[in-house]
DNA sequence: GCAATGAGCGTC
DNA sequence: ACGCTCATTGCT
């Protein structure tokens, strides 16, 4: 075979990402195939390393050195996810070897050795009766039936049995020999997902990948997939990678969902993994969720994906019945244990009635946590610089100061109503359950997630305090966003709502809106008596599109609010962290593309001030590789001059306040 | 003028 | 962390 292996050497050191050459030894010239693990020799040492490629000849004008050992003969890399994972390190400037330790498992040895016994199946074609409700759902699946690399975004109906539709689509995908990859925020929906296609296809037609199921189960059920065993996978964010074989569809449900979002370097989102792989292996993708990203709305506008919507009168026929009630003007219920609880007189009816009903009554709570930030003293907008458009806080007893920018606002006026006065927001004033257990005596009382604060990413409950669902009948369940039991509800509450609201967060409109939608969603349709309370000012955007059961248009309104004051999706934004001296000195260290913009810098988030500070980089998006190669560039001259102290550095993160 | 020694750098 | 290059130093 051919004497040279490309091989992608393990390295924290950003300036090695890319391929080096050894010989192969005869010895191991059947077992060294592409996609295979090996150990070389590297600098003297031995190190772990991806076979990538065997080749005629090297470029390297020096000796090579010899491939020390053959790991194992399992090609646990396919060329496809070996190209992905470049092209992903690529657009977060981040190194091959750092995706490829998200993309693959780590190995197990004795579950390597077993055979798998499992044979694709190939299911019959499932009707496609329940996507009949939206105008362009059918033609969707025919086009999956077909083998077209369909782009769709898919706005769940209110009620909708989404895992049900989900799984119609893979299995459409399956019926005609291809694989099917669905990307669910947590292990709840995975296990749903998991269900719905089971019913549909049978047990052995689909395969769970999840980190919690320990690393030799992990390990066999992915090798199970790379082998070609299972045609339809589900999972978490790391099942994004999965070696799917002849990919004909990819699923991301719940995008908004800020566990789509990779917390280890380089930090990729599974949205943006699930759109390199379409453009790299042409299959199919539908975005879907009862509430619509910017990110997405721009991918509409781009005119890369298309929409999938239910018509309006659809809509309101599944839709609950939803009041909007001002905080301000709240007009407490009578009933003194409902006062006590601050509840407001509507909110307490929609409950009673729903309990009277025999139904489930579901409250929603924010977590706790406490976040100080500005907000218009009148209107409650989000306070924000007139410089960077970033958000307002106060630091100390001093004036508002820019988080971003670091510029101190003295004269504010709120852009939207022109009023001068600013408040100070705090999120997570809950009322307790027994509180509102008080109102209504008599009736069960449950809690679901969100006991303890502190969660240090997520504003979702931990796990094991999240309850599945619940005994039938009437009752009361306080639940955190996210954790809400499976029900039929006959009315939910969804409490502090403006306090979600006002969080000092680019996306704190689109995050509370998604966070409602999906409680929202648990509750009957208005003509059966369901009822949704939300506790926020009615003439809020977010408010607004709850009310009508518009994501689409809170999508448009977020997307054309963000290009105006220069925020991601419109422009591409990157973080880079580091010690004060580190981020002062990046300035002539950096090599920006053309009309890049320098903001800060300024205390990173979630850090002390003084300890760790934040510098961001603003760049149109066709600028976006551009940006991401003078990223890597900066690192690779930062790791190659041996500099100590790191700097984190982030595509358009996540947490941009 | 040239060998011996050590720091620095690339890493196949 | 090995082994190479290159600079410095000290000796003939």
């Amino acid at each position: 075979m051919l004497p040279v292996a490309r091989v992608c050497v393990d390295t924290p050191l950003a300036h090695l990402d890319r391929p080096f050459d050894y010989l192969v030894p005869a010895e191991l010239d059947v077992t060294a195939a592409p996609g295979v693990r090996v150990r070389v020799r590297f600098a003297g040492r031995l190190a772990d390393g991806w076979l990538l490629d065997r080749a005629e000849r090297s470029d390297h004008p020096g000796p090579l050195a010899w491939l020390d050992r053959v790991v194992s003969a399992e090609p646990a890399l396919s060329p496809q996810v070996a190209a992905l994972a470049r092209a992903v390190a690529d657009r977060c400037a981040g190194t091959m070897s750092d995706v490829l330790r998200l993309a693959v498992p780590p190995r197990h040895a004795r579950t390597e050795a077993e055979p798998v016994t499992l044979v694709p199946t190939r299911p019959p074609r499932p009707s496609t009766g329940g996507w009949g409700r939206y105008p362009r759902g059918v033609a969707f699946l025919d086009a999956l039936h077909q083998g077209r690399a369909a782009h769709a975004c898919w706005q769940a109906l209110p009620g909708e049995d989404w895992p049900a539709r989900l799984a119609e689509a893979a299995v459409t995908v399956a019926a005609v020999g291809r694989g099917a990859l669905l990307v669910l925020p947590d292990h709840r929906d995975t296990a749903r997902v998991h269900a719905a296609v089971a019913a549909l296809a049978g047990p052995d037609a689909v395969i769970t990948l999840a980190a919690e199921s320990g690393p030799a189960r992990r390990y066999r059920r992915w090798l199970a997939v790379r082998r070609g065993a299972v045609r339809i996978v589900v999972g978490t964010r790391a099942a994004a990678f999965a070696p799917v074989a002849d990919l004909g569809l990819m699923v991301l449900w719940d995008d908004g969902d800020d566990l789509h979002a990779e917390p280890r370097a380089p930090y990729p989102h599974s949205r943006l993994v699930l759109g390199q792989r379409a453009v790299l292996e042409g299959g199919a993708l539908l975005v879907a969720g009862y509430a619509r990203t910017a990110e997405t709305q721009l991918s509409l506008d781009t005119g890369w994906a298309h929409e999938i919507v239910a018509t309006r009168d659809v809509v309101r026929a599944a839709a609950a019945r939803v009041t909007a009630i001002g905080e301000d003007d709240t007009q407490l219920a009578r009933d003194p244990a409902a006062r006590a609880a601050r509840l407001p007189a509507v909110a307490f009816e929609a409950a009673r009635a729903a309990l009277s009903r025999d139904r489930p009554v579901l409250v929603q709570v924010p977590r706790r946590g406490y976040v100080p930030s500005l907000a218009c003293g009148q209107c409650r907008a989000a306070a924000r610089c007139r410089r960077c458009a970033g958000p307002l806080a106060l630091r100390g007893a001093g004036p508002a100061t820019c988080r971003w920018c670091g510029t101190v606002e003295a004269g504010y006026r709120c852009p939207a109503c022109g009023c001068d006065r600013l408040r100070a927001t705090v999120i997570g004033a809950r009322r307790t359950a027994e509180e509102l257990g008080r109102a209504f005596p008599g009736v069960p009382l449950v809690t679901s997630g969100g006991g303890s604060s502190g969660a240090p990413r997520s504003n979702r409950a931990s796990a094991g305090e999240v309850l599945a669902d619940i005994p039938p009948g009437r009752s009361l369940v306080i639940a955190t966003p996210g954790a809400e039991p499976l029900a039929r509800y006959g009315a939910a509450l969804l409490l502090d709502a403006s306090a979600l609201l006002a969080r000092p967060d680019l996306r704190a409109a689109e995050e509370a809106l998604r966070r409602w939608m999906a409680a929202a969603a648990m509750v009957e349709p208005a003509a059966d008596g369901g009822r949704v309370v939300v506790v926020a000012e009615s003439s809020l955007a977010a408010v607004q599109a709850l009310v009508r059961w518009d994501p689409a248009g809170h999508a448009r309104a977020e997307l054309a609010a963000r290009a105006e004051l220069g925020f991601p999706p419109s422009v591409r934004m990157a973080a880079l962290d580091g010690a004060p001296a580190t981020v002062a000195s990046l300035g002539e260290a950096l090599d920006l593309p053309r009309g890049a913009a320098l903001l800060g810098p300024v205390p990173a988030p979630g850090e002390p001030a003084g300890e760790r500070e934040r510098l961001l980089v603003r760049v149109p998006r066709s600028q976006g590789l551009a940006l991401a190669g003078a990223l890597a560039a900066l690192q690779a001259g930062r790791s190659a001059r041996k500099l100590p102290d790191p700097l984190r550095v982030q595509l358009d993160p996540q947490e941009l306040a």
